[in-house]
DNA sequence: CAATGGGGTATTTTT
DNA sequence: TACCCCATTG
């Protein structure tokens, strides 16, 4: 036992040793809090608790699995529950639900799925989609449902919604399926609704523990506090400075608050920060200094000094792009893996100009999120004849694929099945059925809907597990070919898709020995973008929400400008709590960095619609006390490299903007490339000018390198200088 | 019934 | 600007 607690401070020892009774834990970033959690939980079992006693949630899979290596390596054994809200909630709910009309083989409803489950009962209500705001609306009922909002009636516009969200929870009733928020919802009713059930889980759960409690929200919340009520051995570990969900109904609140909750809960305050260098800390705890809503914590570093934090000014995004995968690439020629290099964004639109200027430089890269896999047409059209065969009340699958591929399935039939399923009270793939084998119906609608329902009852021959019938599904379905008519374009990708998918289940299939399409289905729904990524040798993109969690030798943070970041939201409000969180999420992402920091603005940026011009460096590096590392760029001419910037005064109050305005101008200009030119690049080496295209500040050249052929350059981005033909 | 084109509209972060 | 939906046409 005593092994398990070398190496630890005096402060982490506490917390991994205070086991009884409630216990808040407010870690600062990097101070070791995994670490704690994980020992605690050894040091439990080492105790004597059996595991099967122990719950420890986290915000991600990801987390939870790295958490469950580390406890199983130090305490030995297996069985304590590491998992998410949601996987432990769906999970139980599979073993127990049975409540009004839900049964245990409820389909999850992603976003997607969500909003055409809404399209659908939009239609049924005869709603405009554009009047109702269809893409704001599962925010809004979200909202309601973990807590966060009231349930609102009164004027016109609500008296609709109000009409919409119950016709949306009766569609799904009436499908057996539950959105993210009614896996916590459904939950806490059957708690609620069944006190045998409840007593079950608090004997069972002796020692509970939460992770990223300062991002719960209200529904999490109070299940934490059901289960861990008899017991009260609640251990919550957090950071206020780091709560950035409050957008997805997070209530700082709850870790605020956890002292009135528990009058009797012990203190641990972690400040001690093991993993970034000083200057970095330094720009982040200015930073976070300006919050007013925040109990006063100090970042304590035990590194030394190291590099100081350094701030690159761009012309515009696809100038920052290139001088992002500059500075990744003169880094990575210096030694340092890439699978510690990190680029981090506002939003996730702003990945394309970076991973474009990475491409062409041939530097690897994975993005966290985006356009992800399981989101791809081609799968969640196959994901949906599974979800049917697991649940035939899945409309929004049905719907999905009854006509893919393309079998004769127009409005008429579907009229037809829907009319068959609303008067019976069956679903419709149970309708369709029905059809299918009746002989009244006309024979075409019987022949497509007996291809349908052949296909998915070809699922239930589980041989191979689920990598075998997704296999085989795809064959019946003659899915391959569907997909080269379809797609013509890109046809070869999408076919190359469907392979990856079937490889991954027959992975998932080695894993999960005995395992059922119902729980590879749910495995899969329950995946956060994070828990989906690799460390690879390779660049990581993501947005400063993916970063929480994670740590890099080197994190760039691109887009530093208001509007962007401190992003200003749809309707533009700047509000003082609004700020406060994008200041929060600021602040994450500088801590992620162990030793090397960047931030990165441009001058211009268009907007989406219009070409408006953010064109202001955040306040966040005048907070942090960067700005006098700023170079302006000139309008008219983009500098070939950043220059080192006049140290300012400090950062009393009153004329800073000014400050950033007279910082330094662009260097002397060039003579502009010709064709023919002989040039030498950075880091690509020699190489010929073989076009020129534009002019002034959209300049570009095509240098023909001897290795690597054409590329092109922005003219005084790219780091190119003219050579004589003989060197 | 499918494909194509035009027009209109939405723009943050995600378990 | 880029995507998505719908209507029209083939």
């Amino acid at each position: 036992m005593d092994g398990l607690l070398a190496n630890l401070t005096e402060r982490q020892r506490e917390a991994v040793c205070c086991t009884e009774g409630p216990l808040l834990v407010v870690a600062g970033p990097g101070s070791g809090k995994t670490r704690v959690i994980t020992t605690r939980v050894a040091y439990l079992i080492s105790g004597g608790t059996a595991p099967s006693n122990i719950l420890c949630l986290t915000f991600t899979n990801k987390a939870a699995d790295e958490m469950r290596e580390r406890v199983e390596a130090s305490a030995g054994t297996r069985g304590a529950w590491l998992s998410t809200f949601h996987s432990m909630c769906s999970r139980l709910l599979r073993m127990d639900l049975d409540l009004e009309g839900y049964s245990r083989n409820f389909t999850i409803y992603d976003r997607s799925d969500q909003l055409s489950c809404l399209r659908n009962v939009l239609k049924s209500l005869n709603i405009d989609q554009g009047e109702a705001g269809l893409t704001r609306l599962p925010g809004r009922i979200s909202a309601i449902k973990n807590g966060s909002a009231n349930p609102v009636s009164g004027d016109e516009k609500n008296r609709d919604f109000s009409r919409i969200f119950a016709a949306y929870e009766k569609a799904l009733q009436a499908a057996n399926a539950l959105d993210f928020d009614d896996l916590l919802v459904v939950f806490l009713k059957m708690l609620k609704s069944r006190p045998e059930i409840l007593e079950k889980y608090r004997d069972r759960f002796r020692y509970v523990l939460v992770d990223e409690y300062q991002d719960t929200n209200r529904l999490q919340y109070e299940i934490v506090m059901q289960i861990s009520e008899k017991h009260r051995n609640i251990c919550v570990t957090g950071d206020p400075d780091q709560s950035i969900y409050s957008w997805r109904g997070a209530d700082i609140r709850n870790i605020l608050d956890f002292r009135k909750s528990f009058p009797e809960a012990r203190v641990v305050l972690l400040e001690q920060n093991f993993r970034s260098t000083a200057g970095i800390l330094k720009a982040a705890g200015n930073l976070i200094a300006r919050n007013r809503k925040r109990e006063e914590k100090s970042l304590i570093p035990v590194l030394g000094e190291g590099l100081a934090p350094r701030v690159v000014s761009a012309f515009d995004p696809e100038d920052e792009a290139l001088r992002i995968a500059e500075a990744v690439s003169s880094l990575s020629s210096g030694g340092a893996p890439l699978s510690e290099t990190a680029v981090f964004y506002r939003t996730n639109a702003q990945s394309r100009a970076i991973e474009q200027a990475l491409l062409d430089r041939g530097i690897p890269y994975v993005i966290v999120g985006s356009v992800e896999f399981f989101q791809r047409r081609e799968i969640k059209d196959l994901s949906a004849y599974l979800k049917i065969a697991v649940n035939p009340k899945d409309d929004v699958s049905f719907l999905r694929i009854c006509n893919v591929p393309a079998r004769g399935m127009g409005d008429k039939a579907l009229d037809m099945v829907k009319g068959a399923a609303d008067s019976s009270g069956a679903s419709m793939f149970e309708a369709a059925v029905r059809i299918a084998s009746d002989q009244n119906a006309p024979p075409r609608i019987r022949k497509a809907l007996g291809e349908l329902s052949g296909a998915v009852a070809s699922l239930a021959d589980f041989r191979g597990g689920v990598g075998g019938a997704v296999g085989r599904l795809v064959e019946a379905l003659r899915y391959a070919e569907y997909l080269g008519k379809a797609f013509a374009e890109d046809a070869e990708d999408r076919v190359a898709n469907v392979t990856e998918l079937i490889s991954a289940c027959h992975e998932w299939d080695e894993k999960h020995p005995g395992g059922t399409l119902a729980d590879f289905l749910e495995e899969v729904s329950l995946l956060s973008d994070v828990d989906k990524w690799d460390r690879k040798d390779a660049v990581s993109l993501m947005t400063l929400h993916s970063s929480k969690g994670l740590e890099f030798d080197t994190v760039v943070i691109a887009g530093m400008e208001e509007g962007l970041l401190p992003h200003f939201g749809i309707d533009g409000a700047s509000d003082s709590d609004r700020i406060e969180e994008e200041r929060r999420l600021c602040f994450v992402g500088m801590t992620r960095a162990k030793r090397n920091l960047i931030v990165t603005w441009a001058k211009n940026r268009r907007t989406a619609r219009g070409d408006i011009d953010f064109g202001e460096p955040s306040r966040f590096l005048r907070e942090s006390g960067l700005a006098p590392l700023l170079a302006e760029v000139s309008e008219s001419r983009m500098t070939p490299y950043p220059s080192p910037g006049r140290a300012g005064p400090g950062t009393e109050e009153g004329d800073e903007d000014l400050e950033f305005r007279d910082s330094l101008a662009g260097e002397a200009e060039d003579e502009p490339f010709k064709t023919g030119d002989y040039v030498k690049h950075l880091s690509l080496g020699p190489g010929r000018v073989v076009a020129t295209k534009g002019f002034g500040c959209s300049a570009k050249v095509v240098v023909n390198f001897p290795r690597l052929g054409l590329k092109t350059f922005a003219v005084g981005l790219a780091p190119l200088i003219r050579v004589n033909p003989d060197e």
